[in-house]
DNA sequence: GGCAACTGTAACTATATTGGTTACAGACGA
DNA sequence: TCGTCTGTAACCAATATAGTTACAGTTGCC
């Protein structure tokens, strides 16, 4: 269904950001966490910032935080911000409005695939991001040394 | 996030041949009533086939029926017959294995995704053909004179 | 048997979305 | 005022879906 990672990138964006802690982030160090471009980055930061999930600084020492707590941000919150669509799309041209099933599929689809919404919204709802770094701890913590201070410079150092 | 209308459009097939009974309705006509090209059609039925959804018949007199009852067919197995891919992906590329957020927040979202896709897989597994048929039927008696012969011979007729 | 009506499928094009890249104007701290 | 950032435009590449033509193979019917 998905062809598009927007929303993993931007948990993983909104991730580093709180496990940053207070730290503003420039977009070239999450894009090397993120494995991608620092425009691509940038571009969804505009994003998340219109959405009042981050805050950006321009100019030297600038960079991007979050806009609030890890706690008070949602995995919906995201969702909402980087996926516009719902889960499924209807036909791309509109059934044929002279057969009965096709002239009312449309209302019945929707019906649908509002639940279908609903059923995922309610799932990202529970989880912050504060849920995801917390998940993300005992990994970390088995798989990384503690403070080992990373090859690449500009990539986050591991805490705790 | 879904560009794909390919869960509506199978839905809506499946939902014509429920309606159509037992009778075998050939790539034309489906195409017909989801107004696209019968080799579109025809592609999705293989699928369909393949899931054990419909079975198909070549030659003259040939054409497409469900393969079970419709309150034997739901909407998760027709999901799973042409939606292969989870509601999100991840990544791209892998993130950064140096960095203590992008080595480890692949195995995060992939709870989280698997948390979505069961939800989403929950709800549509609660829904039948038939009933999608049921909530059909409310609308076609208000917006189409019953037995009403369609302009285009080969549209379904509406029944009851 | 032979014809006409179907399906199954290959091959190609069109379209849309996402992601990657370069480039540059403007903001800002030192 | 210089170097370091963000914001953004413009363009290309990659991928997936949808649409189209064409045709081999299957089947019912005369």
């Amino acid at each position: 269904m998905s062809t598009s990672s927007r929303f993993a990138v931007a948990v993983h964006v909104l991730t580093l950001m709180a496990w940053a802690d207070d730290e503003p982030l420039k977009s070239e160090q999450v894009a090397d966490s993120v494995n991608t471009n620092a425009v691509v980055i940038r571009r969804m930061l505009c994003e998340l910032a219109e959405s009042q999930l981050v805050v950006s600084q321009s100019g030297a020492m600038g960079g991007s935080k979050l806009a609030r707590q890890p706690e008070q941000i949602t995995l919906l919150d995201i969702y909402q911000a980087v996926e516009n669509r719902g889960v499924f799309s209807l036909h791309r041209h509109p059934p044929n409005r002279d057969c009965p099933v096709g002239v009312n599929i449309g209302t019945v689809l929707n019906q649908v695939l509002d639940e279908v919404d609903t059923a995922v919204e309610r799932v990202l709802a529970n989880i912050t991001i504060k849920d995801v770094v917390s998940r993300l701890k005992p990994c970390v913590s088995t798989a990384v040394t503690k403070r080992k201070v990373m090859r690449k410079e500009h990539v986050l150092t591991a805490r705790n």
